[in-house]
DNA sequence: CGTAACGTTGAAACCTGTCAAGTACGGTGG
DNA sequence: CCACCGTACTTGACAGGTTTCAACGTTACG
């Protein structure tokens, strides 16, 4: 099923076949995006849940001057926003990498499930405090750490994530950013991204194939420079975690 | 009542009386802690929610060379943490200002709490996605803003957030953070923030009083230095946007 | 009165940004 | 087929912001 990335890899199997059901007939029309579109534009009115199938989506804010700051990067299994429950104008826009298969959940779908199961209703919201934990991260990492790590971190985040979703085969991340994008998600320039990048190739941590494939050639050492702990992606959630809420699955 | 500022102040009022006692009644005993204590610490197991009465707590994680990144900071009416929900351990560590009154919900209390009533439940998970909607914001402050903006920014939300639970007078900033503190959220060095705060002074947005306390002498520019626009902080949140997914308070 | 913690300031080193130029690659149109 | 173009990547030199190191002032407190 299209939710099965969701119902497995994010919540650790705590929903039981009906929850399961139940999500996936809730989902709307299956939307396909090409590479660097807008899916959403900050400011636009958001009416209902989009779930990400396919592909991967940026999160960025654009400032007066032109420059982008990414805030965050969704994968398949995700639901790449949750403010809808809270404003009807979004605070920032989501656009694709190389494009992206999407489809969406209605506010008023999304409120019928809910009342529907609770556990389902939690299982949502769960997903909502991993994007925040990520959240807490990139501020860790853009406010305390040189380029290097910086580069070094995310590419080691990215790498973890995708190996929680079945995309990393544990050398080649499957996620073909442009050095800009580095920057723009690190808050440093593309310029010295590209030194940056240089320098962790010449140190045997990574190579960059063609196409900006990035390679991971010494993992011990890219985790060292990055000072990467992936414990704040909950990688050990499951049922045994969430069962003093949730009670036992069905 | 203690939970007043939550549901007034975070979520418009979209809680019925009903729903505000069992929360009140939710409530475990309170406890205070003095200037400069830990409530919690990174990696130590929580089983309950922590809910802040009064003072003002800081959430930030300390990496290996001693250098300390604060990635949040709540004001009363705040629930601290909403991580209990996934792990048993915290990825942060959260410590006091001058002083905190802090309550707690434990776990099996909360579970219950959100089984009877699922309007509060999306109470306290809207509080929690304001709580994202901020870290995103500074991503934003620490990845693409000069020291200068970056505390400007910081100083400008904290007014903003003060405001909104009726701590600011509109010049004194109610929230006395050290420089190190300052320089700690906005990752720049505590020496350089001293020299940042002087610009701010010659430059007329700001004063700092003594023991530290910031006045805000020209909000206008301060706002200007800063790129501030508050709408992140979601402030039109009210019962009309929640409707659509609360139904009608009761 | 001495100590510790915080604030303030200066000078130099360092990291990163900025500017500029050149390379590589793919797509398009003649 | 090739010339042309746009986009991304690469590199060097220099400027500028920030860190680092050091010193001193101030205040609170035992």
């Amino acid at each position: 099923m299209l939710t099965d990335l969701f119902s497995k890899g994010r919540i650790g199997g705590a929903l039981g076949k009906s929850d399961r059901d139940c999500l996936e007939a809730s989902l709307g029309d299956v939307a396909s995006f090409g590479p660097r579109k807008t899916i959403i534009e900050r400011g636009e009115r958001a009416h209902k849940f989009y779930y990400l199938i396919e592909g991967v989506t940026l999160k960025y804010r654009d400032d007066k001057r032109g420059e982008r700051q990414i805030v965050g990067l969704n994968m398949p299994g995700d639901f790449i926003e949750y403010d809808t429950f809270v404003t009807d104008r979004l605070p920032y826009s989501i656009g694709t990498l190389d494009g992206a298969v999407v489809s969406s959940i209605p506010v008023a779908a999304m409120r019928d499930l809910m009342m529907r199961s609770s556990r389902l209703e939690k299982s949502i919201w769960i997903a909502s405090l991993l994007e925040a934990a990520v959240y807490r991260q990139w501020i860790i990492r853009v406010g305390s750490m040189r380029a290097e790590s910086r580069l070094a971190n995310l590419i080691c985040e990215l790498a973890a994530r995708a190996k929680m979703v079945g995309l990393f085969d544990g050398q080649h991340l499957p996620i073909r950013l442009l050095q800009r994008d580095y920057a723009e998600a690190c808050g440093i320039t593309s310029n010295h991204t590209n030194r940056v990048f240089r320098s962790l190739r010449e140190r045997g941590a990574l190579d960059v194939e063609d196409a900006g494939k990035v390679l991971i050639k010494n993992e011990a050492l890219l985790k060292r420079i990055a000072q990467f702990d992936s414990t704040y992606l909950y990688p050990a959630t499951n049922e045994k975690i969430f069962t003093p809420l949730f009670g036992k699955p069905l």
